[in-house]
DNA sequence: GACAAATAAGAGATAATATATATTTATTTT
DNA sequence: AAAATAAATATATATTATCTCTTATTTGTC
């Protein structure tokens, strides 16, 4: 949702994908050349990244890749909590709150539709507790929702 | 999620369908006669319900249809509030808040995938107005959220 | 009531998204 | 290096959704 500090997006990418091999390694599974690379290819997108996309951009890289493949990789990291699936958009994006195991919401703009992952303990929290009221017991990053990001309600488009 | 009243079904159906009369009335739109079968069909499953599965209960009572039709219709119904789709289940379910244009949040048991529709202004407007502070504008019935319903909590499969 | 305009539905094809199964290959452990 | 485990490949197919073009129905308007 580009109002991310301007630190260079590669770093940003190497951080990341640094954590992801830490993670991988604290519970003892594997990140593979494709999974990496899937990962990867999210991370480096300024966007939600659809399977097919995801398919031919690696494809383009010279891998021979099936859709099943790609579908495998995307359960792995989603597993593991690298990975967010907008269902509302059939897209992937790279979870962006370094696994400090914080619930989060997912926001999806209605114009732009860029995500933003936004961790808010408090709201979570006072959500989760109110659900409780009603005998309903939230799942963690379970939450999707939608509205205008910061940008589109100030009708950058227009 | 099996909590309301005990009232009749088919009651609560025709109901449902004379406050969607009313509304289309209101607004100046056509219930047509597969509108009307499609919105019924929702109304009377105790579950969300495909698209497919749509295509081929309606089917099955003696229509020639297509999947282009019943998207038709759905798009209808959702674009009037009439019907919501479950984006993590890719299926539909029938809007429960009897159009007092409440803004509403979805919760789909990650059980038994039965769909809740929670309307808590408070909780609602606590929410937006949190948002609003991060510069995000929600925008309405746009909340899709997952966890365990009473029954699933409480173990009632096990 | 007859007609033109607008709206909806039908037909048929196809696109986009996702999974199943069996087999092969790669990696880790012993 | 063999056995055990995990991952990837190949192939087929299932599921979900849309596009285009034609036909039917409804809604004013005369």
């Amino acid at each position: 949702m580009q109002d991310e500090p301007k630190e260079d997006r590669q770093e940003l990418v190497a951080k990341a994908l640094a954590e992801a091999e830490a993670l991988c390694a604290e519970k003892k599974v594997r990140l593979t050349r494709l999974r990496r690379l899937v990962l990867t290819t999210l991370l480096s997108s300024d966007c939600p990244t659809k399977a097919y996309d995801l398919l031919e951009q690696l494809s383009g890289e010279g891998l021979r890749l099936t859709p099943a493949s790609v579908y495998r990789s995307l359960d792995f990291l989603i597993e593991l909590g690298l990975v967010h699936k907008i269902s509302s958009l059939n897209a992937y994006v790279p979870c962006t709150c370094h696994h400090k195991n914080i619930a989060s919401l997912i926001f999806i703009c209605s114009d732009c539709q860029q995500v933003k992952e936004i961790n808010d303990p408090e709201l979570y929290a006072s959500m989760r507790s109110r659900f409780n009221e009603l005998g309903l017991d939230l799942d963690d990053n379970s939450i999707e929702m939608r509205g205008k990001c910061k940008r589109c309600a100030n009708g950058v488009h227009k």
